[in-house]
DNA sequence: ACAAATATAATAGTATTACTATCAAAAAAA
DNA sequence: TTTTTTTGATAGTAATACTATTATATTTGT
């Protein structure tokens, strides 16, 4: 069986070395993934990674300038997945309605298995912008770092999905803060579901985020 | 003039030695409010602070266990603190629609000084919570901590809000979900507005962020 | 096949952090 | 005034987030 590889190309400012032009630069995105996920991002370190995919942490250091960079890094790599998700999705519907709702589905449901990527696992990557990403911009670098274009990427996409919503209703004034709230709030939603349940009204079984989500957008713009 | 002195009694799971209980301990809670929105949580470090009030690091560590903990009981104070204002606000009002406005803007509306609390500057804190309480709840610990009922008082204000949607519409499913979205958007929008504003559509002068979860709401559960 | 270029590994070192432990001095309470 | 409590000063530890240097592989060009 074959896949389609898909090729997901990162701004030369995140990175020292671009980590997909060597095996080890792979691994140490591949492996940086899962040990975020196991030991949350405080407790993460280029001497653990380096020790675990039998390399040292000055090689990493090569590749990326800081733990914080390879952070923003991997959040440049999600959202550039989601957009190409998303404009797969949503590419040839007719309806306006239907583009919409296909668009808050790929921003709000769980995300699941994709083969196109050979060493990222979305699972995990998912779990950790979810639990982490927030950590990226909440920094007294913000601004410059949005300056130098950090964030664009994700800006895009919820810029795409906003002019979706003006599409729908032209007079609708807050497209941007809908979409945000969206987006975010969906991530939050799975988090407290997990460890603060008592935020949400979370059912087993069907998924209840995308319901409440693409309910809240109509709704709101109607 | 007088003001109506309100305590707020915050669990003592959450300090070694009741802040409250000293000069030096009053210090320490509203210096370090200040030094967090200054230089940012992970800059904050209780040596600097112990220098900048005259006073020890060692000294510091006799109230909060850590710097975590003290971040903890700010979100803690903070929280109390809306949940006052919340039932101070919507007390005695008949009806259910304008109890539920009054609500939200207390939770989504810019703060503003409040002289019940001398020690406490409560715009600066509100801007750290904004900034920084995810990076409370955004640990490895989180299920434990949540177990030991550090979050107890924020539950409680979506608790609150959410009856209030209930008794507005008794089937709306989802009245946690929406408050928590509110509440956590509502922040969100604050701080993408300074930083990264075309994630929002914030105009000078009025306050959108208000009127748009208001109309959100109200919206969502009819 | 061999030199040159490049990538990686190993080691050491630095300033800072997030604490803990100990002890003395100052302040408050009995 | 004695005892207790609170604070301050100092020292120490393991770990972090790096930087710098040098040696060793590995790849590449000819």
């Amino acid at each position: 069986m074959e896949f389609l590889q898909v090729h997901i190309v990162i701004s030369e400012e995140l990175y020292t070395k671009n980590p997909e032009s060597s095996e080890l630069g792979k691994k140490i995105v591949s492996r940086s993934i899962e040990m975020i996920d196991e030991l949350g991002f405080e407790a993460f370190t280029f001497k653990k990674l380096g020790k675990s995919i039998g390399s040292n942490e000055s090689s990493i250091y090569r590749y990326f300038e800081s733990k914080h960079m390879l952070l923003v890094y991997l959040l440049c790599w999600y959202w550039s997945w989601v957009e190409y998700k998303l404009v797969f999705a949503t590419n040839n519907i007719q309806s306006k309605e239907e583009k919409l709702a296909a668009a808050i589905n790929i921003l709000t449901r769980k995300t699941d298995v994709d083969n196109s990527f050979s060493y990222i696992n979305e699972i995990i990557l998912n779990r950790i912008i979810i639990a982490e990403s927030s950590k990226a911009y909440h920094t007294k670098d913000i601004d410059s770092e949005n300056e130098k274009g950090y964030y664009s990427v994700y800006k895009r996409v919820v810029q795409r999905v906003s002019s979706m919503v003006t599409d729908i209703n032209p007079d609708f004034e807050f497209p941007h803060m809908l979409i945000s709230t969206v987006i975010e709030g969906a991530h939050q939603q799975r988090y407290f579901s997990k460890h603060l349940p008592s935020l949400t009204d979370v059912k087993e079984g069907k998924d209840t985020i995308v319901n409440f989500y693409t309910d809240l957008v109509f709704k709101v713009i109607t």
